[in-house]
DNA sequence: TGCCATTAGGTGCATATACATGTATCTGTC
DNA sequence: GACAGATACATGTATATGCACCTAATGGCA
């Protein structure tokens, strides 16, 4: 049975093709200045228009505190703002720039070349088919740990 | 077509599963004080015994540098020892301490527990299936970059 | 009105991951 | 047997990720 726990666990297997696959995509993307992380903020704050930090981060199914974090570079470099919410001034609303749009438009094709030599390799059909698994994986709700021993 | 995008990113599908996975499995470990990439190093270091750094890192398709980033807590802690190979004294050689394989016991209900719960949640089948299919994955070879204007 | 539970973020710390660069060691060739 | 190239790591820096803990703002209710 040990013999097999190294192949048995799910989140080992997720960490090596997300690794392999981020070596693919960042090398594509590092003349673009951009990560793949990035992009994928970048992306989604485009087709959202101003989102807060917590509708971010949950559509990228990411730790609010690691959102802020990731942010953090890009507003550095000015692709992005984030700015208070007028109706509620607990909320950040964040929104691409011009340079964010530019930065974006210019890593297009980079990211374009890493999805054609993955689906090249993997198959065009089998990524998507992974792409829909993966997705209904994040959205997972995992109920509550077993209780070991009940108390009370 | 920009609609779509953001559910096209092979690697951005990757990293959402993989987040949500890592939750659940760092939180069910939390209390062994492991973390789910130190758990999967101690596992594969105790299956082939006196690996080199590079065959880690090779095994679990990570970049030998993060791999070496990786250990420092590990062998900080006493979990394992880094020790240079007789044979060549370039290569280091990563051995499990009597510690490492009682905090790799320890850990093993929650690791069961985090297994039961996704488990539970996705399909023992469809995590089999899952896992088979992240492992062609890791193991994907992208050939050359599409050379995009030919030089010389 | 005033208070407090809730909600939305921000900060500090620790690990995770990779690249660029530097160092030590080995190995084939002359 | 000395030296060039290759091999195996080590280090510094930057981003990626999440937890514990803290602050600020909102909203309901006495």
């Amino acid at each position: 049975m040990a013999k097999t726990e190294a192949t048995r666990c799910n989140l080992t297997a997720l960490r090596k093709a997300t690794r392999r696959v981020s070596q693919l995509y960042d090398q594509a993307l590092a003349t673009s200045g951009l990560r793949g992380t990035q992009r994928a903020i970048l992306v989604h704050v485009r087709r959202t228009g101003a989102p807060t930090m917590g509708e971010l981060a949950a559509a990228l199914v990411l730790d609010r505190t690691a959102l802020n974090h990731n942010l953090k570079p890009l507003a550095r470099d000015g692709l992005l703002t984030i700015t208070v919410d007028k109706n509620d001034r607990r909320s950040r609303l964040v929104r691409l720039t011009k340079r964010g749009e530019a930065r974006l438009a210019e890593s297009q094709a980079a990211w374009l070349e890493a999805q054609d030599r993955f689906e090249t390799a993997f198959g065009t059909r089998q990524a998507a088919d992974l792409r829909q698994t993966l997705e209904l994986v994040a959205a997972l709700e995992f109920g509550e740990p077993a209780a070991d021993v009940p108390v009370s």
